[in-house]
DNA sequence: GTAGGGATACTCGGATAATGGGTGTCCGAGTTGACAAGG
DNA sequence: CCTTGTCAACTCGGACACCCATTATCCGAGTATCCCTAC
């Protein structure tokens, strides 16, 4: 069991998008670029960030992607969910009569406390932390566009 | 990210072993056919089980595997760790110049949390809140043996 | 009676598919803004 | 000056291919117990 590499640019992607001054829209070949990654894999990731209504886009020239939620409340559970889905980790396909399976019990348990932990911890902590986050999405802002 | 099948299996079969009396010892094809699946792949699961140092295996007529542990120091997260492996879920494979990845960071964090409640949780308690496990084991050891 | 040799019932491990999800690319369609040509 | 058409830059979505881990099966090898036969 392993978080998907998809999970990981979503949560860095993310994160750039709170750097970014509210309000404003970045493209996809910027973000793409701010990773190393093909910008036609990174926009599939996006539109299942779009579908989970954290960001919007916009088509056309001068379009791209906006934040549409509040900074303060994007927590890192969200965006996990966004990708991964929000099934639950652990289940147990035996038939087990008439009961549920307590295994099951004690999993998913296991897997809420992981989850109340994500979901404290929110992405603006990590931008507030790393100065440079910021820098590197202003920087991009002037240069190329 | 799901927890695989094969470790769904190892739980409900450390299940029995604990379930069954000290010192006895018990065969794949019994173990494959409380749980309703193959002996063959069953047997898999239990050498990894047997290289973490759970249980043992004694070959020829009569042999099966035998619990080596203590049954109240038996955790879901050893048996999880039996199977999975003790990677960490989340690997940033970003560059990130210098200093490490503060996203990884907090993810490692909420593993260690539900990691720590696994922990807490052992084997036994399951049991002993369902006699109903026990029971199954023994009216396979008089029947078929 | 005792020793030796199958037969049997197990575990062990490698080789080998089949399946499905994650990862990544390509291409056509739709949308918007800028610009230029024509009335 | 206004309208209209064209082009460029961008997002959107489906289709497709590739890789790899999981899941599962099959088969031969090793091993211990039991039993039967031969000496």
């Amino acid at each position: 069991m392993k978080y998907s590499q998809a999970t990981n640019y979503a949560l860095h992607t993310m994160m750039f998008f709170v750097a970014l001054p509210t309000g404003k829209t970045i493209g996809v070949q910027q973000l793409a670029e701010l990773q190393k990654l093909s910008p036609t894999y990174l926009s599939k990731i996006l539109t299942k960030l779009v579908k989970a209504g954290m960001i919007e886009s916009s088509p056309g020239i001068n379009g791209g992607y906006t934040l549409t939620r509040n900074k303060a409340d994007l927590s890192f559970l969200e965006v996990i969910h966004a990708i991964e889905g929000t099934a639950s980790l652990f289940h147990c396909g035996v038939g087990h009569a008439q009961q549920g399976c307590l295994i099951e019990e004690v999993m998913t348990t296991a897997e809420q406390h992981m989850e109340e932990y994500l979901k404290e911890r929110k992405l603006v902590e990590l931008v507030d932390q790393n100065p440079s986050v910021s820098h590197m999405v202003n920087v991009l802002d002037t240069s190329a566009r």
